[in-house]
DNA sequence: CGCGGCTTTGATGTTCATCAAGTAAAGTGG
DNA sequence: CCACTTTACTTGATGAACATCAAAGCCGCG
């Protein structure tokens, strides 16, 4: 056991600061026996909805994105990065996945066995606290992003989706999109060809560079005015 | 201490099978010394956006409404009836209310001791476990709410409200409405002239009767019919 | 090379918000 | 209890915002 322990370094894993601190080193132990980290290239799938939930997974590195289907198009529920829970919505609520994940970036994830996980969470009410807010502060945010949103008209909401990658994500005014157009469109509910026009209208204003995938912002508090505005 | 817990019978509240179940008699018994509980009549304010968060509060009858303030407008958020948690949302990820609480009928509001709620929370992991467990479905419920509503025309947008409040609040077809046009209106994102509009076309249609507020669902079949391809 | 998916632009029509104007209902103060 | 004020409700006319349809170029991949 201990061996295994050792081996698999959970006890100096970044998560553990941050989150498994009120873990002790025997549960932990617990954990890494059952534990799978699993490596998901650009755009292959890591959870369908609909699946059983037999892990509690976290993302160690990449992007991926949460979404579910609704009729015959897909809706962009929200992205997770690095030491987010990916599985974290469902799992205390229902047995199944109702949404799908899917990598937008090359990602590893690591994932403990979802009964080991609630079964600590009933013996030790700090991690169980821990998860609470976790989970509490996701389910906040995406509430609260899917009401900004709905309530802009499209110039805002294609601001907001820029902000969000410029500020949130990549923390830079240039960055990779790591979504298509189509992605775009499923995150804040307006049709593909919308999302081009106006990111072309954008361009044309001089308050983007465009070059295919690549974003260059040029005059982000004009943006951040149509954002607030629009 | 024996005293006020015999006399406040936090002991035989219904909310203690369906919630409290996993608190020792004692621990109820340190809640039952800090809770108050209060009134409100229809219309009156029970939580101000940016409040502190003082008290973990449930709803022990009523209606009342959860919602915020964007711009000029509100936007509903979710609606909590009897046994509801009207505080539960951003009780453990901020120290502040991030919505507002309004009553749409009279209501009696019991108000727990945040701290003493907090406390036993991490002293008693099953008792953590359940509150995560609620939390976890109130906020997947709002999600799912919230992306179902974004995706459908106004017409579908009317029905999904109105089959919500016959099936899901009242469960009967003929139901008085607790909320104004206005107030459906900032729930599923359109105008009033709007939703008046389309009440009207489906009363012309002869799906509805409508008297005032007091509605009669005639054609439940093809309202739901509008919901699922609206 | 050719196929399918992604991207782009334009033309067209529908859906919806806005504006306006009026009626009904509900609250307020004398 | 009535006049007064305000808020809720209703309908129509108009224009703006947005989706849909169509066509073509582009890119990656088998």
């Amino acid at each position: 056991m201990n061996q295994d322990f050792k081996t698999c370094k959970c006890k100096d894993c970044e998560l553990k600061e941050l989150f498994f601190e009120n873990v002790r080193d025997n549960e932990l132990a617990n954990i890494c026996k059952l534990k799978q980290e699993n490596t998901y290239f650009k755009g292959e799938d890591i959870i369908n909805e609909g699946e059983e939930i037999k892990y509690f997974m976290y993302l160690k590195e990449g992007l991926v994105k949460l979404y579910r289907n609704a009729g015959n198009r897909d809706q962009i529920i929200t992205f997770a990065g690095p030491l987010d829970f990916v599985s974290i919505l469902s799992v205390f609520s229902d047995s199944n996945f109702n949404y799908s994940v899917t990598a937008l970036e090359d990602s590893v994830v690591c994932c403990l066995d979802i009964n080991t996980v609630k079964q600590i969470a009933s013996q030790n009410s700090n991690f169980a606290m821990g998860l609470l807010k976790k989970m509490s502060t996701l389910s906040d945010n995406i509430i609260k992003t899917v009401l900004d949103i709905r309530r802009k008209n499209l110039r805002g909401r294609i601001a907001y989706v820029l902000i969000y990658f410029a500020d949130e994500v990549y923390k830079k005014p240039s960055f990779d999109l790591p979504v298509s157009r189509k992605e775009i469109a499923e995150m804040i509910e307006m049709t593909t060809e919308n999302v081009i026009r106006i990111l072309s209208e954008f361009r044309k204003d001089g308050i983007l560079k465009i070059f295919g995938k690549t974003i260059e912002v040029i005059e982000m508090e004009r943006l951040k005015r149509i954002c607030n505005f629009g």
